[in-house]
DNA sequence: CGGTTATATATCGGAGTGATATATCCGTCC
DNA sequence: GGACGGATATATCACTCCGATATATAACCG
């Protein structure tokens, strides 16, 4: 999770870990928040399995930022990563969607759709308890709770729009392959955020 | 968090683990997942501190369930943590107020109301952070994380909606006390789900 | 009777949170 | 110029939670 938008970023370029922060915090914000007790051991972690590598910078004593360089191994390891969206992660993982979205980019436009549809196929399943639950616990809930589980529904159906909309955009692309260059993306346009 | 749940479901009766897990999960299910290697933890903890004590039935050889009731102390603690909404928790913990929700009817009216103007505070924060970041960095990120902050930002604008309702309902409860008994939050229950 | 499913508790490694400590670097106000 | 505050930068801590796994017994059912 957290490996995955480490490595994403250090494909652009190698940085140091509080600039690996900023840039997150920066562009996903509240969407996927990091803090530093997860970063930096996180760091040392993809250190020791070699999957990124210091590098010193061209001076000598400039020894205050860690700067990370994503290795060929650590390259093969962002594909696994991304690749096992949908195995590992559990119903209440949204994060994980997240993070692989907005490194959508560097994937195959094969992959992005299994993406996107497997994410379809959890919020399906999410809806369907979901309403399974408000059917056989409607009348012996709260208002509160009521509220609560028909505020869920809600969202999660917007959300499974969303992402049709994104798959929609995926399926018009393949078809007609790059040509709008910065255009594209249109239809998905108009919506925003995401999860329960 | 967890804590919170077990305390407010051992104040309807006395349980063990398994039943509680189930409880939770039949109700809220996916919008407050919860594992068992967190809830075997968080009981003996909250033996340990007082706040549950085990009760053993009637019988004599009955030890195959652990069986807990909610002490004074436990009372005490769920008030407490209930109050505390909004000093820990952070930006991207929306379970804590789903779960405050589902245990709503435990809390005196001020609480309810408190908890709610924090969590509408909270999620007005999260909009003007995602609309910042996205007029300032919207010609620099890819149409897929465009999307994704698009779409953030009306998913937590529609929690807002749902929040102001829940308000809306909470206060005029207040002002016409207990007449219908059973048709309170007629206006909020045409929206349900939460979260960014 | 044996097999599957539901009930029930426990523990483990790994990962994330929130807090805190501790430096250095940089601008700027007096 | 030097004191001060804020941004930069790394690290670590206790605690909580997740997901997996192990291990029982009870209950149902053909």
């Amino acid at each position: 999770m957290l490996d995955l938008a480490i490595l994403g970023l250090l494909k652009e370029r190698s940085m140091h870990g509080y600039e690996l922060k900023k840039r997150l915090s920066d562009t996903l914000g509240p969407l996927f928040p990091v803090s530093y007790g997860a970063l930096y051991p996180a760091l040392k972690r993809l250190k020791t399995d070699g999957a990124v590598e210091e590098v010193f910078p061209q001076a000598e004593v400039r020894r205050r930022k860690n700067v990370y360089r994503l290795t060929s191994e650590g390259q093969r390891r962002f594909d696994r990563l991304v690749e096992s969206f949908g195995e590992r992660e559990s119903l209440g993982d949204d994060n994980g969607f997240r993070v692989r979205l907005a490194f959508f980019r560097y994937m195959k436009p094969e992959t992005r759709l299994g993406v996107l549809e497997r994410r379809r196929t959890v919020l399906t399943q999410r809806l369907a308890e979901l309403k399974e639950r408000l059917s056989s616990y409607r009348e012996r809930v709260d208002a509160y709770t009521l509220s609560l589980m028909r505020h869920g529904m809600d969202s999660t159906e917007r959300d499974i729009d969303w992402v049709d909309d994104l798959i929609r955009a995926e399926r018009r692309a393949a078809r007609k392959p790059r040509r709008p260059r910065k255009r594209a993306m249109a239809g998905a346009s108009t919506h925003g955020g995401d999860e329960s």
